[in-house]
RNA sequence: GCCGGGAUGGCGGAAUUGGUAGACGCACGGGACUCAAAAUCCCGCGGUGGUGACACCAUGGGGGUUCGAUUCCCCCUCCCGGCACCA
C-alpha cells in the first residue's frame, strides 16, 4: 500500500502538472516463497501464484491507483520469461555467460540444495541436517565485464540518492593496489597475493591462503591434520557476514615463502577469514597494520612488525605493537631503503622495486563478482540448454524457445521437481537428433527482475524481447522501490540494460533516471513459546495491548483467549513472522482515501515506518469534516459562485480579514508545493489540514456546538478559491474525494485535468513582517518591521525596541546580526 | 565484522538544510452539547522553578566550531537495511 500510494501519488500529480503519464503494473512472480507455500498448501505453484495476483490485483483496484492494466504482465508466463532464454544465449554467444563450478549449501538429508534464507544456524530449515557444502557447474553472467562502467556511470545518475550510490560504489569496490608475487622456498613457483597497503610489504611477517587455494590442496596431500582442517573450514559458512564474524582459525601449512624484497623465510598458513572469491585467495599478512592479521597473529604468537608511523600524534608512543594495529596510512619506518616515505610514496618505490625483480606490478582488482545465476530449484526460468553425450552442451536453439517450465508440478523439499520429471528433461539433441537431457536448473529471479519495465513498453509484442515502443517511454523516469534494493536488484537491472544496449535492442544507458527508496514498514512481532519450545506467532490484529489507568502499556494478551502473549520487538513484514497487515480491513472500514491519506500522513516515504493504526482516525476525521465544509459550502450557494479573479481580488482587498486568510492559504500552498517536489507527502497532508483548519476558523458560527458554518455572500469567492486550491492539492493523495467534490461544487469536469495550483504572489506580499529578536543568540522577543526594511533600518528599531534596550542597559552593543525576513540577533 | 542509514514530547512526526525546537495528527486532561452515551465543538498539553510577567533546562551520550547548532566537525552507545541462493 505504501510503495504503491507513493507511486500513484507521484503518477497523478504529474498527471495535472501536463505530463503523460504511464504507470503499469506487473508480477514478479517467480521464486522461493511460492514453492514454500505450493509445498505447504500441497498445490502447484503456478495456482497458488495466479490466485494471489487475482487478489492482490482486486486489492490494487481498489486502492484506486491508476493503473494501466492493459500493460499487465507475469514473469511466470512463456511470453515473458521466453525472452530471458533468448538474451541468455545471446549472452553465451558473446561469452557474456560462462559456466564453471560454484559452491552451494547442501541439505544431506533432504538431498536439496538450500537458499542462504533455508540455512538457520548451520542447519537445514526443514530437517535441523548440519548443512554441508557442495561444488557444482553453474552458469555465470560476466558482470565483471561492466565493473568499470557501472561505477563510473553513478556519477551520471544526478536522481539518485547518494547512499545508494555509495553503497553501489562500494560493492563494486575498485581498489588500486599491488600484486605481490612470494617464490616458493624451492623454487617451483610463485604465491600471487594482491594488497592496497603495499607500503606496509616490509611488516609482512607470514602468508594466509584460503582453505580452498590450491597450496593448501598441496600442503594437505601429505598432512592429514591438516586436511581435516581444511574439510572443516570448507564445511562452514558461505554467508559472508557469518565467515567475517566467526572466530578466526587457521593451522600452518608446513610450506614457506620467501619474501620478495627483503628474502626472509615466512611462513604460509591456511586461515579461514580469506576470501578464495576476492583477489587471489591469498594475501599477505601485516598483524601490525591490518585488524583481522593482528587479531590472528596474536592469537597464534605469530611475530608482529611495525613499519609505519602515524603522522599525527604519537599513537606509538602509548601503544605497543602487541597492544593493537595501526590500520590508517603514515609513514613507513623500519623498512630499510623504504623507509620515513608518505603512504604514496612507499607505494610507488615498494611496486618499482618489484616490478624491476619481475616479483610484482600495480593493478586494479575489483570487489565485484560475476552473477552466479543457476538455481537447482523448480519454480523458475528454465536455462535453455540440453546435454547430449555426443555433442556436449548444446544451446537450445531459437526457434524451440520457449522452454516451457511445466505448471503442474508441487515440490516436496526433496530436490528439484524437474530433474525427476521425465517429460520435461527427456528430449533429443538439436544437433544430431539423439536422446539427450535438458538441464534442469532455473535462472535467478533477480533476471526475471532486471528488465520487466522495458516490456511494459510492449507487452504484446510477441516476435521480440522490446521494439521502438521501449525507445520512446525509456527510461522509466521514477522507479520506486525497497531500500533493501540498493545494491542487488539495481545493479543488476543496470547491467543488463548495458548488455541489451551493446546489443543494440535499446539506447539508454541506464534503466532508472530518478530512484526513490521508500522505509521498510515494520510492526510489532507476538509469539508464545510452548513447553516444548515450539514458538508460535501471532498477528498484532489479534493481539489487545494491557494499559494500566495512566494509559502506558503494561502488557498485552490474544483477544481470542485472553492470555498473555510475549513480544519480540519490532521487525520488518515478514510471513514468517506473522506480523504483516490486510490493507483490506482499513480500507473496508474507512475507505481507498482514508487508507491512502493516513498511509502518506504517517512517515516521509524514505524513512522506515513502525506500522500503528492509531492515526488512522485521525486521518478519517479529517476526510469527514472536510466533506461536511464542503456540503455546507454547497448549501450556502457557492456551487454557484462564478470564478471570477478581479471580483474576488476587490472583495478580499476590502476586508482585512479575507486578506490575511487568503494569505494564509496561499503560503500553506507554496509551502505544499515546495514539499512534492521533495516527495514529502506528510507535510503536504498536513498543509491540506492547516487549510482546512483556517478555513473552519473563518467561517465557524457561533455557539459552536453543532459546527454550524456561516458563509457571507462576500466570503464565497475566497472559499470557492480556496477549495479549489485544497482539492486539487489533495487529488493525488485522496481521489475519489476529490474526483466527487470538485464536480458538486460546480469546479469543473475532472480535477485530474485542471492546472495543478499555483500561489498568487499578490496574496503572497505583507505591508509588515515580524522578525524574532535575540540576544546573545537567545530568543527574547520580537519586533514588526515594513517588509521592505533595509538592513540599516531593522538594526536601528531593533536597537530601539524595548525589549533590547533591556538587555544593553549597562552593556556595549558588539555587533548586530540581521537576517532579512527572520531575525535580528543583538550580540553584547 | 564490513558497507549504508537512523535516534527530536506519552506516540507518529515538523523545523523552507546554520536562524523562534516541537508545525500537523494521535493519545491524554478539562469543559460545552445530551436524560445518558457515542459523535461533534472549545480549551490545555516537553521538563523544572515561580501566584505572576518570567527564568532555567531540553533534539541518543560526551566534546568542539559559531553571534547562534536538531542541522557542521570529532569520539561513543543503541536501532534498522544490505552482505552476492529471500526478493
Amino acid at each position: 500500500v505504501r510503495n504503491y500510494t507513493i507511486g500513484d501519488v507521484l503518477s497523478r500529480y504529474h498527471r495535472m502538472k501536463g505530463f503523460q503519464v504511464m504507470q503499469p503494473m506487473g508480477w514478479d512472480a517467480f521464486g522461493l516463497p511460492a514453492e514454500n507455500a505450493a509445498m505447504a498448501n500441497g498445490v502447484p505453484p503456478a495456482k497458488w501464484t495466479d490466485d494471489n495476483i487475482a487478489y492482490m490485483r482486486k486489492q490494487l483496484k481498489s486502492l484506486g491507483f491508476a493503473i494501466d492494466w492493459s500493460r499487465e504482465l507475469a514473469t511466470c508466463k512463456p511470453e515473458y520469461y521466453r525472452w530471458n532464454q533468448w538474451l541468455f544465449l545471446r549472452m553465451l554467444e558473446k561469452d557474456l555467460v560462462y559456466k564453471k563450478t560454484g559452491v552451494v549449501n547442501w541439505d544431506p538429508i533432504d538431498q536439496t540444495v538450500l537458499a542462504n534464507e533455508q540455512v538457520i544456524d548451520g542447519r537445514g530449515w526443514r530437517t535441523g541436517a548440519l548443512v554441508e557444502k557442495r561444488e557444482i557447474p553453474m552458469y555465470y553472467m560476466r558482470i565483471t565485464a561492466y565493473a568499470d562502467e557501472l561505477l563510473s556511470a553513478l556519477d551520471s545518475l544526478a536522481g539518485w540518492p547518494e547512499r545508494v550510490k555509495v553503497m553501489q560504489a562500494n560493492w563494486i569496490g575498485r581498489s588500486e593496489g599491488v600484486e605481490v608475487s612470494f617464490p616458493y622456498e624451492d623454487g617451483s613457483g610463485v604465491l600471487k597475493v594482491f594488497t592496497t597497503r603495499a607500503d606496509t610489504l616490509m611488516g609482512a611477517t607470514y602468508c594466509a591462503v584460503a582453505a580452498e587455494h590450491p597450496l593448501a590442496t598441496r600442503a594437505a596431500a601429505n598432512n592429514p591434520q591438516l586436511a581435516a582442517f581444511i574439510e572443516q573450514c570448507k564445511r562452514g559458512a558461505v554467508i559472508e557476514a557469518e565467515i567475517a564474524t566467526q572466530p578466526k582459525a587457521g593451522m600452518a601449512t608446513g610450506q614457506f615463502v620467501v619474501h620478495p624484497l627483503s628474502g626472509e623465510k615466512l611462513p604460509v598458513w591456511v586461515a579461514n577469514y580469506v576470501l578464495m572469491g576476492y583477489g587471489e585467495g591469498a594475501v599477505m599478512a601485516v598483524p601490525a597494520h591490518d585488524e583481522r592479521d593482528f587479531e590472528f597473529a596474536t592469537q597464534y604468537r605469530l611475530p608482529i612488525k611495525r613499519v609505519v608511523q602515524s603522522t599525527r600524534g604519537a599513537y606509538e608512543d602509548t601503544v605497543a605493537p602487541w597492544q593493537d594495529a595501526y590500520a590508517e596510512p603514515g609513514v613507513t619506518i623500519d623498512s630499510g631503503a623504504f623507509s620515513g616515505l608518505a603512504f604514496e610514496a612507499a607505494v610507488d618505490a615498494i611496486a618499482a622495486a618489484l616490478e624491476a625483480k619481475g616479483l610484482g606490478k600495480k593493478r586494479v582488482q575489483y570487489r565485484l563478482r560475476d552473477w552466479g545465476i543457476s538455481r537447482q530449484r523448480y519454480w523458475g526460468t528454465p536455462i535453455p540448454l540440453i546435454y547430449c553425450e555426443r555433442c556436449g552442451d548444446v544451446p537450445v536453439p531459437d526457434d524451440q524457445l520457449p522452454v516451457v517450465l511445466p505448471d503442474n508440478l508441487v515440490p516436496d523439499g526433496t530436490g528439484n521437481p524437474l530433474a525427476k520429471t521425465p517429460s520435461f528433461y527427456q528430449t533429443a539433441c538439436p544437433t544430431c537428433g539423439g536422446t539427450a537431457r535438458r538441464e534442469t536448473d532455473t535462472m535467478d529471479t533477480f533476471v526475471d527482475s532486471s528488465w520487466y519495465y522495458m516490456r511494459y513498453c510492449c507487452p504484446d509484442d510477441a516476435t521480440a524481447m522490446v521494439d521502438d515502443r521501449v525507445g520512446y517511454w525509456m527510461t522509466v523516469d521514477q522507479y520506486i522501490g525497497g531500500i533493501e534494493h540498493a545494491i542487488l536488484h539495481l545493479l543488476y537491472s543496470r547491467f543488463w540494460t548495458k548488455v541489451m544496449r551493446d546489443f543494440g535492442l535499446v539506447q539508454i544507458d541506464e534503466p532508472f533516471t530518478n530512484l526513490l527508496t521508500q522505509g521498510m514498514v515494520l510492526n510489532e512481532i507476538f509469539y508464545r513459546k510452548s513447553d516444548s519450545g515450539r514458538i508460535t506467532y501471532f498477528n498484532p490484529a489479534d493481539v489487545e495491548l494491557i494499559l494500566d489507568e495512566r494509559g502506558q502499556r503494561i502488557g498485552a494478551k490474544l483477544k481470542l483467549d485472553g492470555k498473555p502473549v510475549e513480544s519480540d520487538g519490532i521487525g520488518t513484514m515478514s510471513k514468517s513472522k506473522n506480523n504483516g497487515i490486510d490493507p483490506q480491513a482499513l480500507i473496508d472500514e474507512h475507505g481507498a482515501d482514508t487508507a491512502r491519506l493516513f498511509t502518506m500522513f504517517a512517515a516521509p516515504p524514505e524513512q522506515t515506518l513502525e506500522w500503528s493504526d492509531a492515526g488512522v482516525e485521525g486521518a478519517f476525521r479529517f476526510l469527514k469534516r472536510l466533506w461536511h465544509f464542503c456540503a455546507e459550502f454547497q448549501r450556502a450557494g457557492g456551487a454557484q459562485t462564478a470564478n471570477d479573479p478581479s471580483a474576488l481580488a476587490r472583495q478580499v482587498a476590502a476586508s482585512p480579514d479575507q486578506t490575511a486568510l487568503r494569505h494564509e492559504i496561499h503560503a500553506i500552498l507554496k509551502q505544499a508545493n515546495y514539499d512534492l517536489l521533495k516527495f514529502q507527502f506528510n507535510t503536504v497532508v498536513s498543509a491540506a489540514m492547516k487549510i482546512l483548519n483556517a478555513l473552519e476558523k473563518a467561517y465557524r458560527g457561533a455557539g459552536g456546538v453543532s459546527a454550524v458554518l456561516a458563509f457571507s455572500q462576500e466570503s464565497l469567492p475566497l472559499v470557492r478559491e480556496a477549495l479549489a486550491i485544497q482539492l486539487r492539492l489533495l487529488a493525488p493523495i485522496t481521489p475519489h474525494l476529490s474526483f466527487h467534490v470538485w464536480r458538486e461544487l460546480g469546479l469543473g469536469n475532472d480535477v485530474f485535468d485542471a492546472p495543478w495550483p499555483e500561489p498568487d504572489e499578490n496574496a503572497l506580499k505583507l505591508d509588515e513582517i515580524e522578525l524574532v529578536l535575540q540576544v546573545n543568540g537567545k530568543l527574547r522577543g520580537s519586533i514588526k518591521v515594513p517588509s521592505d526594511a533595509v538592513r540599516a533600518q531593522i538594526e536601528q528599531m531593533a536597537l530601539a525596541s524595548p525589549i533590547a534596550q533591556k538587555y544593553i542597559e549597562g552593556q556595549s552593543v558588539k555587533k548586530v546580526v540581521v537576517v532579512p525576513g527572520r531575525l535580528v540577533n543583538v550580540v553584547l
